[in-house]
DNA sequence: CTGAATCCCCTTGGATACTG
DNA sequence: CAGTATCCAAGGGGATTCAG
């Protein structure tokens, strides 16, 4: 039985912290976004994405596999075939990663701004 | 000026993937949130988490500086004495942070039972 | 008290080549 | 087509020590 520690953060069972660690990584998101829509292949994943290592795209599939959030179906043909489907836990997922794009989409630009302005300021420092 | 691309998760740039990047992190959201009730100390910070080498928490402070979402105040005392309070957008980065932990108290549940399951399953695969 | 300075490790992610 | 097998680089995070 695992311990849930609802609010507390400071704990590493703690379930945001669970989630985070997961859709934290690269590629995560990208793939259960580009899912939303529907199963897809390994290599329409691949191109869709763009620059993933199939090494690292497989990892990231496992690891979603290992957590319930899709299946992995093979189908036996010649030649190979496997399809990747969000299960009803993945795609209820969509909720809140919708919630980070959204609030992503309205201040990122303040974000950039400060972080330029930041850079700007420490680069007139060194310069003089 | 930096290009935004909306809606294109591919592209680096993209909003989600930049706040993903500064939330994905190991301490970034538990300092959000414990900042939410007001500003606080180094030391409160630090023993608050629990655990963290000071400087990854300044690490953390200074990149959340950067980016506008706290700031910094030096009191000219001593001893010395830094306090450190989210901004607007720092508060207005909780709404996002909520929906992630909502979500993940109502699910993390099954995240660690399919682990477990995944887990159970290759382990008793190897030992055959 | 608030960090800066060092040293170190491990994980994540990537490039490349190969296979059933 | 759908990966696996290797090798490798980078950096995030940690432990410890020291300083203003």
């Amino acid at each position: 039985m695992v311990t849930e520690s609802r609010g507390d953060l400071t704990d590493p069972n703690c379930p945001t912290r669970v989630v985070l660690d997961r859709i934290g990584d690269k590629w995560t998101v990208l793939v259960v976004t580009l899912l939303a829509d529907g199963p897809l292949r390994f290599t329409r994943l691949r191109t869709g994405i763009g620059g993933v290592a199939p090494k690292v795209l497989t990892q990231t599939l496992r690891a979603l596999e290992r957590d319930g959030l899709l299946t992995r179906t093979v189908h036996p043909e010649i030649p190979p075939k496997v399809t990747y489907e969000l299960t009803e836990l993945g795609r209820s997922l969509r909720t809140p990663i919708t919630a980070i794009a959204d609030w992503s989409e309205r201040n990122v630009g303040r974000i950039l701004a400060a972080r330029a302005e930041a850079d700007e300021f420490s680069t007139a420092r060194q310069s003089r």
